[in-house]
DNA sequence: GCGGGCACGTTGTACGTATAACGAGCGGCT
DNA sequence: AGCCGCTCGTTATACGTACAACGTGCCCGC
């Protein structure tokens, strides 16, 4: 109703056709709409320029805009799957972030079984100011830069580029100290056969959290990164249970590797967590869907998110050509009134540690105890 | 190493200079590169234009090309939420059939907690052919429709409108016959309360499966669609299990609600398939996570995709200024020869069954009996 | 009374591409 | 010989926007 469009749409309104019914000059409604008017045009025309801009249903054209500025606005978030509660929160706080900058944020979901050909991201046809992938998603690392945008790097070790991670060895740790508490001191490693920094560093911190504590890790078995390749690994690492040197906990690299570790356990008949414990990562949606609910660390990944689109806009406002981030939303012609603060979440919030001047920021995780995770079995 | 990008790039070669480094005019390359060159350019001069375009690093402009020709062969792709695999599936079937076309697209996953404002797609900033939509995903048609955009509903009943659907009813049907095979003869629905197309139909076909077949639908527990949705409907439901008057399988409306069902379960000292039996729809990942497996309807998911992508190019096939679909994969120059012939996927396959000169697909789906179902206890 | 600022706009141009319209050379047919 | 028609290009223009540069009154201070 107060929505203002041309429903029969001709060939949809331009500026010049704003200017035209106000009155003005196609450039005074380009200053206008583009909130670079204080002092270069009196208030009642700029009023003039609105309403007509609001009557007509005038909307910027997205292409002209870019041809002409050399920007786009649009950010590309790479990610290696969908169907990964983790990845829908990186999405979600990136694009809180973006959206409250006047960014957009275009998803790229990696494998999706389309050969990538030259061009990586061929399906988002979208012209990108930058990017922000996760080294989940990508082969080479250098194929992406080669586009020469702005990249910030996600669950990555890499030096030359700015990076977002969360502190895994702490959170490794967290899950062993979890475990050595309870009493248990012969522990299997279920591990994601991905070659990736952050999978690297849950071996490397376990087994340092394990070493000087008088337990032991027994074994350690890689698989893909999914539930059944979480079942077939368990089951395997949970050969010659219970037994005098079978684990007596599965510290798994995944909550998808933990529901499998769950069904492993089951098929061969042992209760979880009287004769085994199992323990995840992630805390996705899927952790509370399975019985037992599992023990695991959360990872705050809006945060993560969030943080990365951060520092692809800090990126940005230090090119030369580029334009610094606005709070402005854009053109649209929208009511001017917001109903709170826009307010860029967690702008100013402790939590997350940022190495200061550097390019690396790290963000904290939490243990979360559930049922799946108790004593060991006293023989 | 064969990849031609200039690493120390100056401000990105355009088809000038591509024009001036073969040694003919700027529309020569436009000519060339976009494949219109038939008859108009001797081959050796084309070849010399490729090269250089190659040995350059030439790629196209946008957003100059949009401005130009008015498209941008992007469509969008409208979806509830990223973290189901059922439609991370109809993505990816999507996504196929339009990059075979030389077609981007752009994932909207709609609820993630913006406030859409006026502009349902802000985030996805970037210009757009067409839209397809997953009924779940808009609130209001009107306001899709309002962009003036070409539209293909997904799950919709929506009649002014190219739809894509499954048959539901006789997938409903097909859970109604597998149960009463069993020997079930009294029925719960754990329904979802999201008020679309779908699952209306789910509880009309179910009821009318029901109805002449000497079996009872005992109970309707409606919740939202989510595994703790489904645990609390499910509790509901399983009152008074067993008993004469309880029922002795719970049909669920997705398998979410299914999880969600077999938790109940378990906390009611329920036995899955002995006590009660479970069946959900969709087949998504989780159907197998969970203990027992789910028995649940299998939705292909990607053939909705791809065929909400076609019916979309078709569309766009046959408004005025529009562009044809075309098979030439965009004027990145690669190496000419790809491994296999292109193929769009699908293309001429029987299973679904499209109404002629219509605008709605309907395709079908196919009953998966696991351990979630059994026969009912006799008591 | 006059130069100088200020407030308010406007004119002009460029971004990189696609394509319509227009040749130029040349061989063959009548 | 004349001229059509074909091959192989070129020149010119428009898409819609942002912004640099340039007026034009008008008030102010001296």
């Amino acid at each position: 109703m107060a929505v203002p469009q041309r429903d029969a749409a001709g060939p949809r309104p331009t500026s010049r056709d704003v200017a035209h019914a106000a009155g003005v000059s196609q450039a005074t409604v380009s200053l206008v709409l583009g909130d670079k008017w204080r002092g270069r045009v009196a208030e009642p025309t700029a009023e003039r320029v609105r309403a007509a801009a609001r009557t007509l249903g005038y909307r910027p054209n997205l292409a002209a805009r870019s041809l002409r500025t050399g920007h786009t606005r649009t950010a590309l978030l790479v990610v290696p799957a969908l169907t990964n509660d983790f990845f829908a929160g990186v999405y979600t706080g990136a694009v809180e972030v973006a959206s409250a900058h006047g960014f957009g944020l275009v998803l790229y979901p990696s494998p999706t079984g389309i050969a990538p050909a030259r061009d990586p991201f061929a399906s988002a046809r979208a012209a990108l100011d930058g990017v922000i992938a996760s080294s989940m998603a990508v082969e080479s690392l250098a194929e992406l830069r080669a586009g020469g945008l702005p990249l910030v790097m996600l669950d990555s070790d890499a030096s030359d580029t700015a990076t977002v991670n969360f502190d895994i060895a702490d959170g490794m740790r967290q899950v062993a100290r979890h475990l050595l508490a309870l009493g248990h001191r012969r522990i299997a490693h279920v591990a994601s056969a991905v070659d990736s920094w952050t999978f690297a560093v849950r071996a490397r911190a376990l087994a340092g959290a394990v070493a000087g504590s008088g337990a032991r890790l027994v074994r350690t078995e890689r698989c893909e990164l999914s539930v059944p390749g979480g079942l077939a690994a368990a089951t395997r690492a949970l050969a010659g249970v219970p037994g005098p040197d079978a684990p007596t906990a599965l510290v798994c690299d995944d909550d998808l590797l933990a529901a499998g570790a769950l069904k492993a356990a089951r098929r061969l008949g042992l209760r979880v967590p009287e004769d085994v414990s199992v323990t995840g990562f992630d805390d996705l949606a899927l952790a509370r869907a399975v019985e037992p609910e599992l023990t695991t660390l959360r990872l705050p990944a809006a945060d993560m998110g969030a943080a990365g689109m951060r520092a692809l806009l800090a990126e940005l406002a230090e090119r030369p050509g580029s334009s610094g981030p606005s709070a402005a939303p854009a053109a649209t012609p929208t009511a001017a009134s917001a109903s709170s603060a826009p307010s860029a979440p967690h702008d100013a919030e402790a939590p997350e540690s940022e190495k200061e001047g550097g390019r690396e920021t790290v963000l904290p995780v939490t243990l979360l105890a559930r049922a799946s995770t108790g004593p060991p079995p006293t023989p």
